[in-house]
DNA sequence: CCGCATCCTAGGCGATACTG
DNA sequence: CAGTATCGCCTAGGATGCGG
């Protein structure tokens, strides 16, 4: 049982590209935007076409049941998926100009992955809740 | 604009279903899994077979490049995913008695979803390295 | 309307020391 | 060896107020 990791191991280390900790390698970061509080969200509503800063909060807040993104977070998200290309900001040369974000091509595709993945964890979901009610219950 | 979504924001929600904030609903804290610091490395590794605890502290810290996880967040980071029934917990009758910790077939499950979200990141890789670089650039 | 600066809080995580 | 308890840090994220 000591031997068999050797070999697996190294790919692994590869594929999670953890050498140092705070590597600007793109598969802790993305991951992390995947679970963040927003960030999913975002994606998914950006799915559905471009939005302005304010019309893109207010949707947010009825997603999430009145529980409102301050727009300090709102901002912080929208950069740091702008800077990873899966978001482009718009503005347009009016006066006033508006500024508008839609989906990358990139982003339409961590879109999707987005949605494979939520859809899976809901299929399990009825499974996932058995789990943890047997667990609390023997728990005591 | 604005009629478009009324439609898709509906199961958008019911996607997510974020309907407080809180819920018990795995959609959310599953992909916070994914998402931290430690969980999707941990699948990754009993991904290759069962490991005791100190068994698998040591393989973490050897693919985190020598910064260890705390033996406190290791058993927290189990216990999550035990109660969520990704882990199988298994402790022999033996004296002194062993612990051991295993992906149950759900947690296989989760597991080569990780892998398979994973790759499609590090495929991506470049164009995000690319992305990013431009920003920064740009923005001076 | 958009974004920034400031302040504050809650929670994730690490370090250490202690029990069965 | 497995697990718990205490502590302290540091970051995500909320609230509010200002400037363009």
């Amino acid at each position: 049982m000591q031997q068999r990791e050797l070999a697996d191991l190294a790919d692994l280390a590869a594929e999670m590209a953890l050498h140092g900790k705070d590597r600007d390698d793109p598969a802790r970061e993305v991951m992390g935007l995947l679970g963040d509080r927003w960030s999913t969200l975002i994606l998914l509503v950006l799915g559905t076409g471009a939005f302005r800063h304010a019309e893109l909060r207010r949707t947010l807040a009825q997603l999430s049941s009145e529980q409102a993104i301050s727009q300090r977070v709102l901002t912080l998200k929208l950069r740091t998926l702008e800077r990873d290309g899966f978001v482009a900001r718009a503005v347009t040369a009016d006066v006033p100009p508006k500024v508008s974000y839609a989906l990358t091509p990139l982003g339409q595709d961590l879109h999707a992955q987005a949605r494979h993945l939520i859809d899976w964890i809901n299929a399990r979901a009825p499974q996932i809740r058995d789990a943890r009610e047997r667990f609390d219950r023997a728990d005591d």
